[in-house]
DNA sequence: AGCACGCCGACT
DNA sequence: GTCGGCGTGCTC
């Protein structure tokens, strides 16, 4: 009967692939399992079965199935659901979201698997027992018995505030399945979470519990561990692809882990008794894939992971994304706002720079007020600990002839190269080109170059200078490409071995230190000048979320503003927390432009090595697209970086009103990309689609 | 996306 | 005479 198998294979094609099932391979074949398949003209590849049929396939050659990978299903039948409804949602193939959602290794083949014998089936089961302890400290767990029956350690005290705020969002869940916790920096919202997993777990339900990579720290998953011991698993992807295929596989042991923590890739492992999702830092934009396929929001796809399972979902922050602010004060979401900071900490103390004005009297020292260097040296003095926030990395943002104004600029992409010091090199930040620096300007021979703006590594180097006695460290993607190194850091800030930490964006995200009295945002126009209708809000939650940073458990902090623009509204709404304000005040924007949330987008990309073709089919998909959507298109536009390694980008943007069927959408814009890639001049185009883009 | 096939330039 | 450039087309 069961003569074919229909394949997912880790390739950006359309639907999936039939294979026949030699009568060998009959009975061990089953939906979930991997499978090694020939593919192409002498390749093989580890597919994963969706379906065991005996459809002959009509009009095409089918080939013989090689071998069955595995004893039993590696994913739960809901989870194949999800997978389809990721692909359709975000309009790409399934094969794509199956490259995303398995760990690297199980996408190889491996011979050892391989063999059914019924004594591999039995080390096979036992491995997926044993394999996680060497994550968990396996004698752990024995440290925590008593508290009733569960063995977990105990549970943090939660302040007053913090208690109603538990029974707030209790009582929110009875109505709304998802609900947000608003709560302004240093309010304790990790407690919070503790105790609601401790419920979750108590009740034999399983928790995920995502945060964006950056705050993924062993600072918090000690805490977690403090608690939760042997229960708790950590999925980050800066841990070896080794470790996250132990996880996957703990998960599908009779042991499975009760909490994930874990990175936004986290939604794809196997829950088969999911009671509670917390994705915590909501706003943060990393919960949005970015490049390869598929582009999904971590946040929004574990709202429908949690929902299909019948979980409950919590979203933190103090600084909420648009779209969960609007949910929330719509009815949509529940919502619980924690106004009080804990131990009665106060917000810090705000105090804006006009840098025009400091200019204007050349009181400037570089990109340094007075007031800023004076704070510095008040809390160097006092033993306290500073951090200074720019966003931007490297040495300079770029180099310039003195005399003809000529910029080094990347061959493959369309943006200038940054002036990195310590490698004595010019760096593209999008395609990663790089090359020394030149020694003369090619254009005039001007032996001159002048090193224009400042990145951490300029700021780090210029304190160095100013402060020989402290210490500063700096902490951005160059100095924390690796685990260790990133780690290291954060523990030496901790131990205050480090007096100034520089650094960008990496330095607002949810780090808890407690001697930092003193928070310096260099340059608060490189974000306010952003081309980007979400500029200020994320211009509004990056000082919001360093600021608080400030001051934590000891007493208030304070935090220098440095801007060229501190009439604009937006200056007094970080300065005096007033997040509402904020919010009221872009939303007018939105609705009147129409942008999200009051509309959903769909970014059509095009992309070609050559100008003229990217041009000549943007100009055909508008067009099409127009067709289809009227007037809710808009474009055809160049993107604010027109050229990445090597291929010039297009896009066009469809609007469309949230109460538009948007499955019905998807579905045209597939047969759209499918008929102009169809035309040979387009052939070797490219074209995609960024659902709900950030 | 890979990867093979296939048809035109600078090397032994 | 051949190595290899990447344009084109296919993957059950």
């Amino acid at each position: 009967m069961a003569e074919f198998v229909d394949v997912i294979l880790p390739v950006p094609l359309p639907g999936t692939f039939t294979y026949a099932l030699p009568p060998q391979l009959q009975s061990a074949a089953e939906a979930g399992c991997r499978i090694v398949v020939p593919f192409g003209a002498k390749k093989t590849a580890v597919g994963l079965i969706v379906r065991i049929h005996d459809n002959q396939p009509k009009g095409i050659k089918v080939k013989d199935a090689i071998e069955v990978v595995d004893a039993s299903p590696i994913i739960f039948p809901h989870q194949l659901v999800f997978w389809r409804w990721l692909s359709s949602y975000y309009l790409c193939h399934l094969g794509e979201v199956y490259k995303a959602a398995l760990p690297g290794p199980m996408k190889k083949k491996k011979v050892h698997r391989g063999s059914r014998s019924s004594q591999e089936e039995q080390s096979l089961r036992l491995s997926a027992q044993t394999l996680p302890l060497s994550q968990s400290q396996g004698d752990e767990a024995i440290l925590f018995g008593g508290q009733d029956a569960l063995d977990l350690g105990e549970l943090p005290s939660l302040s007053s505030a913090q208690s109603s705020a538990l029974a707030s969002i209790h009582n929110q869940w009875e109505k709304h399945p998802v609900c947000l916790l608003h709560g302004v920096t240093s309010s304790g919202k990790t407690e919070i979470y503790i105790h609601l997993i401790a419920e979750a777990i108590k009740s034999g339900k399983q928790v995920l519990y995502l945060l964006p990579e950056i705050v993924l720290t062993t600072q918090l998953t000690d805490r977690l561990r403090r608690v939760f011991g042997h229960r708790l698993g950590i999925y980050h992807s800066k841990y070896s692809d080794r470790q996250r295929e132990d996880v996957w596989l703990r998960q599908l042991s009779d042991t499975p882990y009760d909490i994930i923590v874990g990175v936004r890739s986290s939604i794809f492992l196997p829950f088969d008794r999911l009671g509670l999702v917390i994705v915590d830092e909501e706003h943060e934009v990393t919960f949005k894939q970015q490049d390869p396929a598929p582009r999904y929001h971590a946040r929004n796809a574990a709202i429908m992971l949690a929902s299909r399972a019948g979980a409950r979902t919590l979203l933190g922050t103090a600084t909420p994304s648009f779209e969960s602010y609007f949910n929330a004060r719509t009815g949509k979401y529940g919502l619980v706002t924690l106004t009080e900071r804990y131990g009665q900490v106060r917000l810090p103390e705000i105090e804006v720079v006009d840098v025009s004005e400091m200019k204007r009297k050349k009181l400037m020292k570089g990109i340094f007020s007075p007031r800023l260097l004076e704070a510095i040296r008040e809390a160097l003095q006092a033993h306290e600990q500073v951090i200074l926030f720019q966003n931007r990395r490297g040495y300079a943002p770029m180099m310039e002839c003195d005399i003809c104004g000529w910029v080094p600029s990347c061959p493959h992409c369309d943006v200038r190269l940054t002036y990195h010091r310590r490698n004595r090199l010019v760096t593209c930040h999008y395609c990663g080109f790089s090359s020394q620096i030149p020694t003369e300007c090619p254009s005039c021979g001007n032996t001159h170059l002048r090193q224009r703006g400042f990145g951490t590594e300029r700021i780090e180097a210029e304190i160095a200078e100013m402060f020989p006695e402290a210490s500063v460290a700096r902490m951005d993607l160059d100095t924390t490409r690796t685990r260790t190194a990133y780690e290291s850091i954060i523990s030496d800030f901790e131990h205050e071995k480090t007096d100034i930490l520089v650094g960008t964006q990496m330095v607002t995200k949810g780090l808890d230190f407690g001697r930092v009295s003193l928070v310096g945002i260099l340059d608060a126009d490189t974000m306010l000048l952003q081309p980007d209708f979400r500029a200020y809000e994320r211009a509004y939650q990056m000082m919001a979320q360093v600021a608080g940073r400030a001051g934590r458990r000891q007493s208030q902090g304070r935090v220098i503003l440095q801007t060229r623009q501190a009439a604009l509204p937006l200056i007094a709404q970080v300065t005096e927390g007033n997040y509402d304000a904020m919010y009221a005040e872009q939303m007018e924007e939105r609705r009147a432009f129409a942008y999200p949330p009051f509309v959903r987008l769909i970014v059509v990309y095009v992309k070609h090595r050559q100008a003229d073709i990217a041009d000549h089919l943007i100009i055909e998909a508008t067009k099409a697209l127009r067709q289809l959507f009227g007037s809710r298109v808009l474009g055809p536009d160049e993107p604010v970086v027109s050229r990445v390694s090597g291929l010039f980008i297009r896009k066009a943007i469809v609007k469309l009103e949230s109460k538009i069927p948007i499955s019905k959408a998807h579905l045209m814009l597939m047969d759209m990309r499918t008929s102009l890639l169809a035309d040979k001049t387009f052939s070797s185009a490219h074209i995609y689609f960024d659902v709900d883009p950030l």
